[in-house]
DNA sequence: GATTAAACTACACACGTGTGCGAAAAGGTG
DNA sequence: CACCTTTTCGCACACGTGTGTAGTTTAATC
């Protein structure tokens, strides 16, 4: 079993002390021109690359960082991924990701883990099981960085990337008002989550706003998952007064809401209006195209990341912690 | 800053030498009973991490895996990755997760990075520029593993994970040939992937079987994405005698073709009939949802990441490469 | 040609963990 | 009580890289 070349080889090679190499490769004033290039000719050859285990372990600062998301699959966090390694690789940082598959125990394992493993810092968005924070406290007190998107901690203090939840929900909901629409119902996500609180309170307010009363059995907290979608849908056709409308907390929960609705052979919109939240592409490929909200998933995990070494890389400011919020527009297609 | 505790620490407190306190928490039998216990309950009090990049320099072995694949947002590799991050956690590794966004250059860096962090195994689908392997190569001769999934680099000789796609496209045009379509084009992918020459084989010895002339001209090859779908589709319109099936090399190129034969209102399947490739979720939900052939996505994750884990775990069979092929199913919907 | 500065190289130690070996302490045997 | 075994622990060194500092060589100056 081969291994890689390190400084020791090239040393030997040469002639050299080892120390020397690793200041050749590094450019240091001390070395000769002349035994620099030989050093950087021969490493070429040698297919010679650094050691990041050990320069990490010396330098005290590694070049990673962690990432935990509730789904890797789901197309809203594989995209916001996306724009984290395009902007980590950008920078020389490798990304660690882990997903939590929407359960504490693999979010506080993953944490530990990725402790183990000196990220620089780490970019989450919590499970829906979510209860306790110790986990992000400990990461915290190690004095490393931690950015929060979308579905944020609210026990901690830290940065956060989110969108205007509550402005999309607002929006979405006075659409629906606008539009004709009086009995609109809310498939609300799970309540323990800041994004599912923030979407009901824009759609109670646009409710409030325009003095239409709110009727709690049109609220259906349930989860954020299609199945989710599907019960409370059910649920909201066996009321006597039916709803006119439906406002869901995202996509996914939307299209369970349009099965259901096929299957009871009701008509969107004519006799059910839908409007979902992420612009998921599913959405505009659905028949009716659904109208929804647009998340810019891209841009929230660029921004995270930038966000993230910003803070690593100045590390004074440590305890200046970032908020950024995101615009969501309103994307308008067939389902209202 | 604080920073997180070593065994040094430990050891300090309780006035024994670190390497005691290493061997304690590794249950060396050389340690005493109580020693040991005091070790460990000081070590979680302190909320000890044990430093793996220290471990993995010393035993010259990481708990890392890497993974490269073209778009980290394409629903098949998000998929894959979510198979792979589940097996991986389970045996207690990490994956750095790296796109090329279909570019040799990123592929290769990423690959260099790789190593540089000492990974134990890499797992790679290849970018649609792949032109060179030299960057795999390399990694290989450090003796480390690589094993391929879907698109697999031909000059190496490497593990692989693939499905069938010979047969699968073989079943799709066969399907369509089954239902009296005889002027079958096919959107192809680009041709330097191993699986677009084999769905295109697929598609050709199906022909053959059934005696249906080869016509060149219903063939195009494009890309994998929705835009060579539209590129393909719109060239195919022109044609004098315009196909009346379509079997695409993938589901976003399927997609691209709807959206083309749509513009020029012609009706799925009536006029022109198409079937996909992947299972795309989107597949079905469009309208008319699209026939298709499954790929078990998350399966390939999974098996390929217990195959890279297997090889890992046994070196001296470094150099048995495995070869395991996944079943497609065909999913028959409203497109044909 | 002696003096001093400049240029270059090497030693020692460090980062956190792990291991072979030897030393010390404890226990057991005749 | 001397001798031997067993238990328990510490020392030295290692993994690959990095840095402060001391040492050596070369060049420059008078």
């Amino acid at each position: 079993m081969k291994s890689s070349p390190t400084i020791k080889d090239i040393a030997a090679k040469l002639n050299l002390h080892y120390t020397t190499v690793s200041r050749a490769l590094r450019d240091h004033p001390d070395v000769n021109e002349e035994t620099r290039r030989a050093v950087k000719d021969l490493a070429r050859k040698m297919n010679y690359q650094p050691n990041y285990l050990a320069r990490s372990l010396k330098r005290q600062k590694s070049n990673s960082i962690g990432v935990i998301v509730p789904e890797i699959r789901h197309h809203f966090f594989s995209t916001v991924i996306s724009g984290i390694e395009d902007v980590a690789s950008e920078a020389g940082y490798v990304i660690l990701v882990a997903q939590s598959n929407e359960r504490v125990e693999r979010e506080i394992l993953s944490t530990n883990v990725f402790i183990s493993n000196h990220v620089a810092g780490l970019i989450a968005s919590i499970s829906q099981t979510t209860h306790t924070s110790a986990h992000f406290k400990q990461f915290l007190d190690r004095g490393k960085n931690l950015v929060f998107f979308d579905r944020i901690c609210e026990d901690l203090e830290t940065s956060t990337v989110v969108v205007d939840d509550y402005n999309g929900a607002f929006m979405a909901t006075e659409f629906l008002i606008q539009k004709g629409y009086s009995r609109i119902a809310h498939l609300a996500g799970s309540k323990n989550l800041l994004i599912s609180k923030n979407r009901f309170q824009g759609y109670f307010d646009a409710l409030k706003k325009h003095k239409i009363p709110y009727n709690p059995n049109y609220v259906y907290w349930g989860g954020l998952q299609e199945e989710n979608g599907k019960q409370g849908m059910t649920r909201l056709l066996k009321l006597d007064e039916r709803p006119d409308a439906i406002f869901a907390v995202n996509d996914p929960v939307a299209i369970g809401a349009y099965e259901v609705i096929h299957q009871h052979n009701l008509k969107i919109p004519d006799d059910v209006a839908v409007v979902g939240f992420s612009n998921n592409p599913i959405s505009a490929v659905v028949s009716p195209p659904l109208t929804t909200v647009h998340q810019p998933a891209y841009e929230i995990g660029r921004k995270t990341c930038e966000m993230l070494l910003r803070q690593i890389e100045n590390p004074n400011s440590a305890n200046s912690k970032e908020k950024i919020v995101l615009n969501t527009k309103l994307i308008i297609r067939d389902s209202a």
